[in-house]
DNA sequence: GTATGTGCAAACTTTTTGCACTTCG
DNA sequence: CGAAGTGCAAAAAGTTTGCACATAC
């Protein structure tokens, strides 16, 4: 993802493109493992130094607000920030709380056919996530 | 759940059986719909005024090491407890922030058969949620 | 130029901790 | 009786807010 596709998100909302938006997006986006907004605060001060704690979360906010980073959380853990906006699911090591997207279209073709059949006369759907808790074996 | 059960629980696993514990698990029966430790909070004091803010943590905490209890987090959301250590899933009405349970076998089969013929050798599945978006229309 | 965004510090919310006292088994 | 649990208050984390100043458009 690079700055100029980070300007035009931005400016596609009309968010004025400040050079915090840009480096705090940029930064979500370079540390794809589902970051705390401590991670992103560390990363970004190492960088940025003068930046201020208030503004990266008022910073998080804005983007959140105009869906262009999620919100991930589990079970045992803080609030974590995600670039990726597409449906996708988790993998969820329970031993070293990493967070691993997992797609499968076969799976969400499954669930939609399930749902479809079912009869939910109270309840619309609009998105379905699977939290898979588990261990993972990735040499890492 | 009666006293007598909740008892049995808290022994089977070792703990000592004080009134604290006692309520406070009991609170979380009866506040049913994944309540906060907030809401925890004001049932028991309503009822106990004295107890300690650090206790009920506490309790919790033992109780959620335990496995008597789980936590549930959605996006948007503080913590929450649950009483329900059965597998189940969640509609979460993203208006509202209303959490309900969601059983259905049927697709607990489907999942188990998919993942089944998947093979995913990087990780041990142990647990698979589905956390289920949308509205819900239930006249309440 | 003006609406919007940022920096800073203070405040707020939620949860944890340390320690003296109490209670369960 | 001794180990474990509780109460309390202080502190730690995580996040939000208000306002003066700065900047994007």
């Amino acid at each position: 993802m690079n700055k100029e596709k980070i300007k035009n998100k931005l400016t596609e909302k009309g968010l004025k493109v400040t050079p915090q938006r840009m480096f705090i997006f940029e930064a979500i986006y370079k540390l794809n493992n589902h970051p705390t907004a401590d991670n992103i605060l560390d990363y970004i001060k190492d960088i940025h130094p003068h930046i201020a704690t208030g503004t990266v979360y008022k910073v998080l906010n804005v983007l959140l607000e105009n869906n262009l980073i999620k919100k991930v959380k589990t079970e045992n853990d803080k609030m974590r920030y995600d670039a990726n906006i597409e449906s996708h699911h988790h993998l969820y090591d329970t031993e070293s709380d990493v967070i691993e997207d997992y797609y499968d279209e076969e799976l969400d073709k499954l669930l939609r056919e399930h749902f479809n059949t079912k009869n939910m006369p109270d309840f619309k759907i609009e998105e379905i996530v699977l939290q898979i808790n588990g261990k993972s074996y990735n040499s890492r």
